[in-house]
DNA sequence: GAAACTAGTTTCCATGAAGAAACCCATTGT
DNA sequence: ACAATGGGTTTCTTCATGGAAACTAGTTTC
């Protein structure tokens, strides 16, 4: 039997070649805040956006917003309510983020512990 | 037994800045290729890196370098060797990084063949 | 009629990220 | 003497990112 060859040249280019696809993807400030606030609410108003990730102005949500609604991570519904809103969702294709997402909650949170019994120790 | 609150607030804030920490320690066009490359080959020379990483130039590799050690995700360490090298190293901290890093590229890998079968359809 | 709300778009501007090229230093080879 | 190699740093310049503020537009409320 062949040994598997885990550094074989081939797999590692394609490897990084994959990474670059996905970051370039989730690239700019906010997309990533996005879509891990939206895997986490399901949908979500324009507005309720704006409130739930502080600091983005409308210019860059709504751009965000499009660049990941061509990426076909999310959808945009108009609702027909009295003032009119717009409801973006996350489509089951920007579900399959979740375990990205996941990774970087929970090493972030574990990066906070690390950085306080490092500087504790100062 | 109480229920878990998935959308506890408090838990759904700090969620959301664990995401940013992680990003943001992750930021510019080139660390997670950097990362990437170093928890699959565990060490390599500045000269080696910036081959294998192609696109990249001296003065980015080392800027991004510099910051990933002094997040203490790698380590620099000066040989001496005929003309001097420098080998840069993965920490175990760096490891720790590895199921994000893991998780682009198979994220990546899988939407490249989502992107053959949507277009395919055109 | 004026103001407010949602959901943007547009314009203008400042900063910063990133690339290219030149340079530095030490050593080895020719 | 001169070029090459490894590992950078410095300078200069350009382009993209992103923020603030003003504006549009339809509807509802005062």
């Amino acid at each position: 039997m062949k040994k598997k060859l885990i550094h074989e040249p081939a797999a590692c280019a394609g490897r990084m070649l994959a990474i670059r696809d996905t970051v370039e993807l989730l690239s700019g400030k906010w997309k990533i805040q996005i879509i891990g606030t939206l895997v986490f609410e399901n949908s979500m108003k324009f507005m309720e956006l704006k409130r739930n990730i502080p600091g983005i102005g409308a210019k860059m949500l709504s751009k965000e917003l499009q660049e990941l609604e061509i990426n076909q991570l999310i959808t945009r519904t108009v609702c027909d309510t009295k003032p009119i809103t717009v409801e973006y969702k996350i489509t089951p294709y920007g579900l399959t983020l979740e375990p990205i997402i996941a990774e970087l909650a929970t090493w972030g949170t574990n990066h906070r512990k690390h950085l306080f019994s490092t500087t504790a120790s100062n």
